[in-house]
DNA sequence: ATTCCACAGGAATGAACGGAAC
DNA sequence: GTTCCGTTCATTCCTGTGGAAT
């Protein structure tokens, strides 16, 4: 047996693959790099700064191209004496509410010893914590928020920009940069937000796929020893990703993840076989991890839909699942919803990708209604299920199915030889 | 052109819950 | 403990909608 292996590792820095990497370079961002430092401008000039707007599709280089800018943009910033600048950087991902951001803001700002909880205060009190620390924080505060579209209620993009106007702050001036995925956001927006937030915008086309065989090369270099990659397996990950509107931040998460199944594989390239054997992989992830947030009524409703599908009754509309739904509900001891909140459930099934919908109108005769059909492999969904019904008491209800075993009734027993 | 089906989905409202402050 | 407060999940009531039937 031997002592000494050939050492396999086939990555140089697999950080270079991650969200948080910061290249030297962004590849074909040049003249949104270019408006992006214009309006950023009055900044270094000590002016009020401009509100920015940015927009584009998810894995477009917003968030990058902030981060180079900022970075660039605080060193520059120091060398001035009479420049005070703070930037604070803020993902809005899961959060709902102003509120929410103005507590996340106040935590910013703070040190961890008297951090706020994100509950319990009213709405003005957190208002005043946030005045007070952008205050005493002073200069030039720029305030990034990301995914600024999840926002629910606009309340926080009204008063931060006005703040210094209504008298809240003395000391700082303050600058919003939004980035938001969805372009109706911003015509969303009440008007009044609208004109004081949206100043300067400024738009990031999706890549297209040259450009994102740059970039993929650009890291991958970076990351891999060299010869590990081969460029077939980049331009797959290229090409699902422009499938995908363009993505870069897809192409690279597809990327790493085929390096890590090759290094556990302990193979020496990473070849179209094991891209593609990544995609399932975060596929599967991304499946689990919306199953997983389901409440025991979304998974009553997909392990509806799950069995009929099985057999061979989808496309099926909601009139036909409930039926379906309530035996299941019933088995697990708890009641079954009312139809209204069960089509909730459903519509939150087909924006997770696991169940796909079309729309149909059957006029005078049916009126209009959608059918659903379970969009993904049943295995894979039910083994996801499998992984949490546990925890929410259908698995019981399960097992006893399994017992009766009556009738058109369908177990997860049945699943298993299917492919 | 008008009627009308059967659902989609918005809006108002409330119960339950965790947290802060007194 | 009690009283606020915001959030989440639910119910109830309602208006909107597209195209077949008349």
């Amino acid at each position: 047996m031997a002592i000494f292996e050939r050492d396999t590792e086939i990555y140089r820095d697999r950080d270079a693959l991650r969200e948080d990497y910061q290249p030297e370079e962004l590849i074909g961002r040049d003249t949104e790099l270019e408006q992006y430092k214009t309006a950023l401008q009055p900044v270094i000039n000590g002016e009020q700064p401009n509100n920015i707007f940015l927009y584009g599709k998810t894995g477009v280089g917003k968030t990058a191209a902030t981060r180079f800018l900022m970075e660039h943009l605080e060193a520059d910033a120091a060398r001035y004496d009479d420049i005070d600048l703070t930037v604070v950087l803020l993902n809005c991902d899961g959060l709902s509410s102003s509120y929410q951001i103005a507590t996340r803001l106040v935590n910013e700002f703070r040190d961890d010893a008297d951090q706020i909880s994100t509950t319990g205060y009213p709405r003005a009190s957190v208002y005043d914590m946030l005045w007070q620390e952008l205050d005493s924080c002073g200069g030039t505060v720029l305030i990034v928020l990301d995914e600024v579209d999840h926002l629910e209620d606009d309340s926080i993009l009204y008063q931060l920009p006005r703040a210094r106007a209504n008298g809240n702050l003395s000391n700082a001036k303050i600058g919003i940069v939004g980035i938001s995925n969805d372009f109706s956001f911003r015509e969303e927006l009440s008007p009044k937000v609208k004109s004081s937030l949206v100043e300067e915008e400024i738009h990031f086309p999706a890549y297209d796929a040259g450009e994102l065989i740059e970039i993929l090369q650009q890291r991958a270099s970076v990351a891999f020893h060299d010869g590990v990659m081969t460029d077939s397996a980049i331009k797959l990950c290229a090409a699902y990703g422009a499938k995908d509107a363009g993505d870069a931040r897809q192409s690279l998460d597809l990327l790493m993840k085929a390096g890590d199944i090759a290094r556990e594989e302990d193979t020496d390239t990473v070849s179209e076989d094991l891209v593609r054997k990544g995609r399932d992989a975060l596929e599967r992830g991304r499946i689990q991890e919306g199953i997983a947030g389901l409440t025991q009524h979304g998974h009553l409703v997909l392990y509806a839909l799950v069995t009929l599908e099985s057999e061979g009754e989808t496309p099926v509309r909601s009139r036909d699942v409930r039926p379906r739904y309530s035996t299941f509900a019933k088995k697990a001891g708890i009641d079954p919803l009312v139809p209204r909140r069960m089509r909730d459930h459903l519509s939150e099934l087909t924006m997770l990708g696991i169940v796909s919908v079309t729309e149909r109108n059957e006029g005078r005769r049916g009126g209009t209604y959608r059918e659903y059909t379970v969009d993904m492999d049943l295995e894979l969904v039910v083994s996801a299920m499998e992984d949490t019904v546990e925890t929410v008491g259908l698995h019981s209800s399960l097992a006893d199915r399994a017992g009766t075993g009556s009738g058109t009734e369908t177990t997860i027993a049945d699943f298993d030889g299917r492919t």
